[in-house]
DNA sequence: TTAAACTAGTTAAACGTTTAACTTATTGAT
DNA sequence: ATCAATAAGTTAAACGTTTAACTAGTTTAA
């Protein structure tokens, strides 16, 4: 004995009311008076009533779904970045009574470029792309002409909606914190200075200087590394002391290169923050545990997840076709890597 | 100009033929001749003709969508662990032309218990509940009547269908290969013995010694941790060879109670695996970087998630309300933290 | 030879909404 | 007093499928 689903009809019916009438309660729309919109109301809550999205979608074109596009490997890293955005961008479409489909995508796609299922379906009405993809992908994606914005992934030869972290801000606000403290020659660690998110970083660490009034140094400002890991952080920091010793506070372009100086001070018995203060930039989990605790920025990635949907489902609503970019603040979080450096 | 929507009608008036037959070859229906059915692929390979979803499901009253249910803490774990069973999901789930929608729910539930949206809207045909939720949510999901499958979760109560790991096995052969490299002594580092996983780990333990014709020593059994986490596994270790000194090899109970007997081994300049072999169970990530890396249990996540999605549209399609238990082998990974005993 | 049974399709209703176009009653302006 | 404008609904078509019931032609069985 199947119960029947409870339609449109059942409630109409209930509410002594045309089913058209329901439909316009439903989708809030002005022409129905405040006593059959209660009426209605009530008989939606009385029977349980929910309306079947697939009828909804059936004649209103829209499916009430958003795509969420990423490399299989981003989604399984162990820092759970990338996951971060997908939950944020989560909540986000269920706040605004969305779906998010998601659907991982080889980091290199030997067999041709692999289009998600839901994209010719057609089973999204927009989609977002998390990180790097594979450029062929990105420029079959945007023929499609569906609305989707990129978080956390910038390509300046192209023009599409795209959110992205302020990189300047962070380099900045970190700078300044170790400037607030007293210090005078704050080293930048950076790793690949080609990436445009560190040379961003670089460029508010020397804006900051600047607006202090205090003289950029290229000689404690290391980005020769290839990849911000630790072990390059462990080798930049051994590069920076051996070539100077009146350094007292080291902004590094990421935890994990920061991670690795830490590391390299503790074998050379230089103490944080005594000695050295130290701030990195992310603020993955692993800082907790670090001794001492990492002042760092933090990267909002629920935020970035929450900020690249509101701003999809505004494309999609508005037809908004002027790309901007979002950027989005991070945060100084200070703990107990950094303290103020007296001049002895 | 909106370029319309391509519908089984331009497909059928291409391939001269009803609507409903075009319907019928794709949903391969027997009733149509080859002849007619080439016909009919063609038209559709030409007007690149995909069927509307939400007509489908208007009128089949299945919607292709399977929802995942885990609570924000898992799906947020460092360890990517549920983010992988959430992707092997998502992989058998595409393969079967479903979409999964994901729902967080919050560990704690002050506030109520709350449904996740897709379930009471009728969303999805079916549920996945993927590691431990809240007791009364479980409850309350299962009042729904919709087809459900937990993986990696197991409350012996309530019957209902479930996808664990062969925890038995892993314990079994993970001693195997320990009692053919000729040890003897094999300790158990266990954390909670009332944990079901843990538990089963020992049954298989100690079957294996059994079967090995091998007196259980329950003083080199250690189980009173009350969870299993490195510093833990430390001091476990510690316990074990305070009172012992006959052990030759080591099988812990997962790999963060072998990450912490590793340490203690070091910090005593005992050698893996030369002095002691050393076996974990799960396979995080994190052993590859171990020195030396960890021989271990790998738990197959990606199946587990495959496996949950298969045994799910089976009961879906088949109605099956046999509840049964499946059960996913694990397997053994070699590395070099066990080697060779030789008697001295 | 004839009826029954297949085979390979077709017709048309149904699924549960939205929405343009219509209706009817009320209000406002002149 | 008259007509236009507004307010608050209703009617009915449309969305794109599936599928039960039907049809017409061909085989099979006795």
């Amino acid at each position: 004995m199947e119960k029947a689903r409870i339609t449109i009809k059942d409630v109409a019916k209930r509410a002594n009311v045309s089913i058209a009438t329901v439909s316009l309660v439903i989708n809030n729309n002005a022409r129905i008076s405040k006593t059959t919109r209660t009426k209605v109301l009530n008989a939606i809550k009385v029977l349980n009533y929910y309306p079947s999205k697939s009828a909804q979608s059936l004649v209103s074109k829209k499916t009430r779904n958003l795509g969420f596009i990423l490399t299989d490997d981003h989604f399984l890293r162990t820092e759970p970045f990338y996951t971060r955005i997908f939950l944020g961008a989560e909540f986000e479409a269920g706040r605004n009574e969305y779906y998010v489909l998601l659907a991982t995508v080889k980091t290199d796609y030997n067999e041709g470029v692999q289009i998600p299922r839901f994209v010719f379906e057609g089973s999204v009405d927009g989609i977002i792309i998390a990180g790097k993809i594979p450029t062929e992908l990105l420029s079959e994606l945007l023929k499609f002409k569906i609305p989707l914005v990129c978080v956390d992934f910038y390509r300046n030869d192209i023009d599409y909606p795209v959110v992205l972290i302020d990189n300047i801000q962070g380099g900045m606000i970190a700078t300044e914190h170790l400037l607030n403290l007293n210090h005078k020659n704050i080293a930048f660690l950076g790793g690949d200075i080609n990436h445009p998110s560190i040379a961003d970083r670089l460029i508010g660490y020397k804006s900051a200087l600047q607006k202090a009034n205090i003289k950029i140094n290229e000689n404690i400002i290391i980005t020769n590394s290839p990849y911000p890991n630790r072990q390059n952080g462990y080798d930049s920091a051994r590069l920076l002391f051996d070539n100077n010793n009146d350094v007292t506070a080291i902004f590094a372009c990421n935890d994990a290169m920061a991670i690795g100086a830490m590391q390299y001070l503790k074998d050379n018995n230089i103490y944080v923050p005594q000695d050295i203060s130290l701030v990195g930039f992310d603020d993955v989990e692993a800082n907790l545990l670090l001794d001492p605790p990492l002042t760092t920025i933090r990267v909002p990635k629920i935020d970035l997840g929450v900020e690249a949907v509101k701003y999809l489902i505004e494309i999609i609503n508005n037809k908004n076709t002027t790309s901007k970019k979002i950027i989005v603040p991070v945060e100084l979080i200070i703990r107990n890597s950094t303290s103020e450096h007296y001049i002895k």
